[in-house]
Parts: structure tokens; C-alpha cells; sequence
RNA sequence: GGCGGGUUAGCUCAGCUGGUUAGAGCGCAUGAUUCAUAAUCAUGAGGUCCCGAGUUCAAGUCUCGGACCCGCUACCA
């Protein structure tokens, strides 16, 4: 750390299409938040930048669905997760957006100083261009019909109905989605980013110079460096985003994953002037804080991006965590199992630093990880209420109960009062150390290791024993366990910053400085403490039983509410196109898994025309055993297609549940096999 | 299937470059204590370190094979 003079330090930009979660904060915002506290409680130049990722394909769709504008998505998002970041004590530097102006002038010159190096790839191909929107057309906005099933509704990059893989320019007869008019073919460009071009620099600034990386992380990075890289587009059709900066460029738009750590840099110059100095001066150390599933963007995209402007600094370390399962199972903002910071704030106010102390005690740095209500409760209750507050809480009673508040001067130390002392540097020592190499979990327990010192001292002193014997002797123990209070507010402001502002309040002391952390000289003698309140207080079953039945009632009221998320009607298709299609239903014979695969079970199903096999991706849903003797639905006249060595002749009909599982169309009686569906 | 990560006490996790009786917090048991939100302190009981083979004087720690869990990716017509 010494050899750096500042440090820029940056969270993942949440997506603004929902709330944060209990996960996103556990594995990004408050190690983060952390991290800056500590940087800045030791003085350091530390600048933490974050903000909303506002662009990309999902908000469109949320738009549409909702019928509203995407820009109401992003406004709407990007208010709560502003405020409840805010009110959980994240001590972003700026808070910012990628909607932002600032931005949207950053990433066009980024873009554009890349694009006049001749850093990109351009590739130019015949796309379809819709003449009344003006713009060009992503290929999953044309329909028209299959040229290899002759069915309608075909998407441009392919048929779902026969499975072919299409280009666009393969359709016949043409629409745009968006307006329905015809498409016309034109030029168009897109952009890659040639990151095999940047193979050789990757391998030896990852695999060689930062082996101190988390194991996931390098791990990851080697994988994708040893499978060799790709050339990626960075730019995509899409009227929602930033406009690709280039003549001739109409409806592009920057891909979501270029402009977003884009966003960084942006954050930064809108906060300061100097912006330059913490992106371009060797001198500065960036550290990104972020999940498991941005590793790829932020250890080999974004740096190729910086490495190809070659202004930049890259990473000094990409400190990534694994996930936060809620109750044992994944964390789903779809099956709305999750716990939305909006709404813990709201139900258990004034618990932002129990919240932050669970996740973070709890935080999942080497693998992933769960978040119990039960647990949560436990930790308040026999960690935050037993050992912390009950210690800060005796040590300013008993000052109270003897001398009104009044700080006792300490007298002659005895050995064990220097021993106890003694053990404060040590701590910080640890704390530090663990800080530093990002185990925020075990830095904590340090943290915590102050109070269980003062509450072993109180117990070996026993200043309420001794107090009826030699007042004097109590007055050297008070001040040591005063001196360990004032510690302690050290210690843990980085976890608990509302926390230690209270020990603070309470011991009525200005706010120390890391250095201070240590020290036996914190609270002088004649110095008068201010009024003893609670820290922290215990949480009942109740109120976890609520949030258990909470989450349970969501999770029931979400799946009876799925038709929500329906998708739309698919584009209309004529009486001849589905007689076309040969619905017939057919009773499964014989039922096995495809070897080698995840999903797929090989059918052997009389139809009633035939005996014939079939492929199908149910794997995951159905056991073989269940299969057998069921009656099934079956489009037979598909196109044959071969899967993993078997030509598959038809498809079985499926649906799915609320919860995503599988399943089977049949009819409600028993019907002829070939028989047919009309 | 390919790749990455994980599998250590009832629970949640540490164990760095292989080396004495494998650690912590919580939970549990027993005792002490009463200043404190019945909080605290001490002591203790709990482990085939996923399984198998190998290297080594010595393996939780290295190598190979296998099982299971989580990601990414392919297969889903």
C-alpha cells in the first residue's frame, strides 16, 4: 500500500431494473465500503466512485412490459437504490448514473480515441434496415417466415419453430417487430474490440504478475486466457444506450459492457477536477470490488479496453466474491426470494450496523454462502447485544455508578492491566493485515477480539468487588476499560460506522484517527462521558418469524402471479400454416438420458404413425422412470434434426410451471395414439 | 461434456510456501460470577480434515483417479 500515493477504488455498478439485495451487498458494497472507510480513517487519498448501469437490452424489455419509457425504469431504480444505498451508510465519494451527460461525452471519446488508433475491428455486413423507424434492426427484431419450415414468426437469427439457425437476410417476406413495416437491406458496421490482439499482455500482467489475486479470480482469468480470446463486439442495434460516436452509426449504440466501467471514469470526473490524476498517474492503485459473474469484464475486457488507450492504469487487484443463497436456496429477484435493502431499512430501522455486521461476518469470500434470518438473529442477540454492547455498556455504567460520568485518572498500572494493554496493537496489527489482503470477515473478528478483551478484563478485575475495598485500585481499572471502549470505536467504525459514532456519542469524544487505535491515552482523566444509551438491542423471534413468513407469502404470491410475466403474442399466422403443422399425441415406450449431456433424454414414442425417437430437453425435469407409459403431444412432422448422434424426429409439447420446472401437454383423458390435435 | 471455485467440529468458517497432541466464533455441557440488555468469565465434550491410490522420514496441505455442491459454457426444437 505504501508505494501507492492514492488510491481510486470502484463497486459494480448495480443494474438499475430492481432494488439492491442482501447479496448484492455482501459480496460488493459493504467489503467496499469497508475497505474505504479503513483507507480513509488512515488518511489515505482515497477516492470510491459507483453509480447505476442504466443501459443494456433488460431495461428495454422491462420498459415494454410495463409500458413505460426505459428512461422511467432507470429513474425509478436509481432513486431507491441511491437513498437505501445512503441510508445503509455506503460513503460513496459520488453516487452517478449512466443516463448521466458527463458520461455519455466520456464513453463517445473513449470509444472514438480507440476507433482513430484503429484499435477496433470493423466488419461490415448487409443488415436489415427499418425505413420508418430509422433505424437498423437487431436480428431478433425481424420476423418473417422460415425458409426451411415455411412457418411464420420466425425470428431473424432463428426459427423456433423448426429450430434452425437463421441469418436475417435468410427470411422470407421480411418485417421490422417494431414497426411492422418492411426492412430494407443496408450497409452497416459494427465494432469488435480484438482482444486476442491483447492475449500476450493479459497472460503476463495476470498469470504473472498479480498471482496474489483470489484463487477464484485467477482462476477464472487463466480459464479464459488458456481457451485463447475473441475478438468481442462492443457495439449493438439498440436505441437505448450511448450512440456509437462514428458517421453513418444511427441507431448503435455502445454495448451495455463497454459503456458500463465507462461509468467509473465518469463518476470520477464528475466528482473532481483532478479526475486525470486517479485514472492515469502510475502512482494511483484501482482496486474493483465485484461479484463472481463480472470477473471476465473487469480482469480482461475493461483492461484491454484501458490497455488499447493506453492513458490508463489498470487494476492492482480485482478482489471478486462468490454468491449469498437466501434459506438455503438462490437468491431470485424473478421468484422474488430475496431480501431488498428498501424494505429491511424500512422494517428494521435503525439496524443498518447489524446488517452490515452479518454480512459481512458472514460474507462469502471463498465460496458461497447463506443468509438465515435465524443466523442473523443469533449474531445480533450472542454477538453485537452479548459481547459488544454489553461491554461498552458496563464499562460507561459502572463510570457512571462511581464517579457520575467523570473519567478516573488512571494510577500505578499493574501487569496485567499492561498486558491487557498490551494486546490492543496487536489487534490492530491483525486488523490491518486482514484489511488489507481483503478477508473482511476475519478483520471483523478482530475488531471484535477488543470487546472480549474488555469483558475478560472487567471479569479478572472485578471492579464492582473491589470498589468496597480500594477505590483507588478502581479508578486505574475504569480508565483501562474506558481507554478499551474508545478502542473499540476505533476498531470498528470501518463494519459499524453508526456504531462507533455512538460509542463516540456516549464516551462525548471526537472521532480518532486510525493511528489512534492502540493508544492508552484516549480518554483523559476529569473528562465526562455523555449519557449511556443502548448499542445494540435484542431481536425476538417474532420479528424473524415475520421475515421468514414474509419471504415465504412473496415467493406463493409470485408464483400465483405469474401470468405477469407473460410474454407477448407472437406476430399472427394463418389457418394454412397450422394445418401445416401435425400435432399428434403418443405414448412414450422406452426412456433413457443421453450420456455426456445435462438435459437431454432420448424418447422412443409410438405415434400412432410410427415407432420413432426423439431427442428432448427434459432431462433436468423427468426422470426416465416417469416418462415411460406417459401419453405425450407431439409435433411429428419437424423437421428431423440430429442430437448428439440420434436423428430426432418431432418435438414433445411442454409447458412450465411458476417455478420453471417442466410440464408434459397431455390430453386430460386417454386418447389413440395418432390421434390428432386441431 | 469443457473450464473455474468449493467439500475441515452440530452451524458458519481459518488453516500461508507439507512438520510437534488440526484451530476460531456461535451452539452444547459443567463450574464461577452478578457491574451489565439472564449479558459475562473459566473449563470441557465434539473432527475417518468428501472417498481411493500415490510421492515423502512426514500430507488437511503435493500428484493422480472418483463423488457431490456452486458458477461460466455447450447440448434443449
Amino acid at each position: 500500500m505504501s508505494k501507492y500515493k492514492r488510491h481510486l477504488i470502484t463497486a459494480a455498478l448495480p443494474y438499475a431494473n430492481g432494488p439492491i439485495h442482501i447479496g448484492h451487498l455482501a459480496g460488493v458494497y459493504i467489503p467496499a465500503d469497508i475497505y474505504v472507510r479503513y483507507l480513509r480513517l488512515r488518511g489515505q487519498d482515497v477516492v470510491w466512485v459507483c453509480g447505476s448501469d442504466e443501459h443494456g437490452v433488460p431495461i428495454t424489455i422491462k420498459a415494454r412490459r410495463e409500458g413505460v419509457t426505459p428512461q422511467e425504469i432507470v429513474d425509478r431504480y436509481h432513486a431507491i437504490i441511491k437513498k437505501s444505498f445512503a441510508e445503509l451508510g455506503m460513503s460513496f465519494d459520488i453516487y452517478s448514473r449512466t443516463t448521466s451527460p458527463v458520461h455519455a461525452q466520456t464513453a463517445s471519446e473513449f470509444f472514438r480515441t480507440l476507433y482513430d488508433r484503429g484499435e477496433f475491428i470493423e466488419s461490415t455486413s448487409q443488415q436489415y434496415f427499418d425505413p420508418e423507424a430509422g433505424i437498423f434492426l437487431a436480428d431478433r427484431y425481424i420476423t418473417g417466415t422460415c425458409p426451411r419450415c415455411s412457418s411464420d414468426g420466425a425470428y431473424g437469427d432463428q426459427c423456433e419453430k423448426c429450430g434452425s439457425t437463421l441469418a436475417a437476410t435468410d427470411l422470407i417476406n421480411p418485417k421490422s417487430a417494431v414497426t411492422g413495416s418492411t426492412p430494407v437491406m443496408r450497409d452497416t458496421n459494427h465494432w469488435y474490440l480484438p482482444l486476442d490482439k491483447h492475449e500476450a499482455f493479459l497472460r503476463q500482467w495476470i498469470l504473472e504478475e498479480h498471482k496474489e489475486w483470489k484463487t477464484n479470480v485467477y482462476g477464472q482469468c487463466k480459464s479464459w486466457l488458456d481457451q485463447g480470446l475473441q475478438p468481442r463486439a462492443v457495439s449493438r442495434d439498440l436505441d437505448w444506450g450511448i450512440p456509437v460516436p462514428v458517421e453513418g452509426a444511427e441507431g448503435k449504440v455502445l454495448y451495455v459492457w463497454f459503456d458500463a466501467p465507462i461509468g467509473y471514469i465518469s463518476a470520477t470526473r464528475e466528482l473532481t477536477r483532478d479526475w486525470e490524476k486517479y485514472w492515469k498517474d502510475p502512482e494511483t492503485r484501482m482496486v474493483h470490488f465485484i461479484g463472481k459473474d463480472n470477473i471476465v469484464f473487469h480482469c480482461i475486457m475493461f483492461p484491454a479496453m484501458l490497455k488499447a488507450h493506453g492513458d490508463y492504469i489498470l487494476p492492482d487487484n480485482v478482489p471478486a466474491n462468490e454468491f449469498l443463497n437466501l434459506e438455503g436456496d438462490k437468491i431470485s429477484t424473478s421468484r422474488n426470494w430475496a431480501v431488498w435493502l428498501n424494505e429491511y431499512l424500512e422494517e428494521l430501522p435503525g439496524k443498518q450496523d447489524v446488517l452490515r455486521y452479518v454480512l459481512c461476518a458472514n460474507a462469502p469470500e471463498t465460496k458461497d454462502n447463506d443468509f438465515t434470518w435465524k443466523d442473523f438473529q443469533a449474531r445480533n442477540n450472542n454477538e453485537l447485544v452479548a459481547v459488544l454492547g454489553n461491554f461498552v455498556n458496563r464499562a460507561l455504567v459502572l463510570t457512571a455508578k462511581y464517579w457520575e460520568g467523570r473519567v478516573p485518572a488512571a494510577g500505578r498500572l499493574m501487569d496485567y492491566d499492561r498486558e491487557t494493554l498490551a494486546e490492543l496493537p496487536k489487534i490492530k496489527a491483525a486488523i490491518e493485515e486482514n484489511i488489507e489482503n481483503f478477508r473482511f470477515r476475519e478483520a471483523l473478528k478482530e475488531a471484535m477480539n477488543v470487546a472480549r478483551l474488555g469483558n475478560k478484563y472487567l471479569a479478572d478485575t472485578e471492579p464492582w468487588k473491589v470498589v468496597k475495598t480500594d477505590p483507588g485500585r478502581v479508578e486505574t481499572i475504569m480508565n483501562v476499560a474506558l481507554q478499551i471502549t474508545a478502542n473499540i470505536a476505533i476498531a470498528i467504525e470501518p463494519f459499524m460506522p453508526f456504531t462507533a459514532a455512538k460509542i463516540l456519542r456516549m464516551l462525548g469524544s471526537e472521532k480518532f484517527g486510525w493511528d489512534a487505535l492502540g493508544r492508552t491515552d484516549l480518554m483523559q482523566a476529569g473528562h465526562v462521558t455523555g449519557d449511556v444509551e443502548l448499542l445494540f438491542e435484542k431481536i425476538e423471534d417474532s420479528v424473524v418469524d415475520d421475515q421468514i413468513a414474509k419471504l415465504e407469502a412473496a415467493k406463493q404470491a409470485n408464483e400465483a402471479a405469474a401470468p405477469a410475466e407473460a410474454e407477448p403474442q407472437k406476430p399472427h399466422v394463418s389457418f394454412d400454416d397450422f394445418q401445416r403443422m401435425d400435432i399428434r399425441i403418443g405414448t412414450v415406450l422406452e426412456a433413457q438420458l443421453v450420456p455426456k449431456t445435462k438435459k437431454l433424454m432420448k424418447l422412443k414414442i409410438d405415434t400412432g404413425i410410427d415407432t420413432r425417437e426423439i431427442v428432448s430437453g427434459i432431462a433436468e425435469h423427468f426422470t426416465p422412470e416417469e416418462m415411460v407409459g406417459k401419453q405425450v403431444t407431439v409435433l411429428v412432422n419437424l423437421e428431423p434434426r440430429e442430437l448428439k448422434g440420434t436423428l430426432s424426429k418431432g418435438m414433445v409439447l411442454m409447458t412450465e410451471d411458476a417455478s420453471g420446472k417442466y410440464v408434459l401437454v397431455t390430453p386430460t383423458g386417454k386418447v389413440n395414439n395418432g390421434s390428432t390435435v386441431r
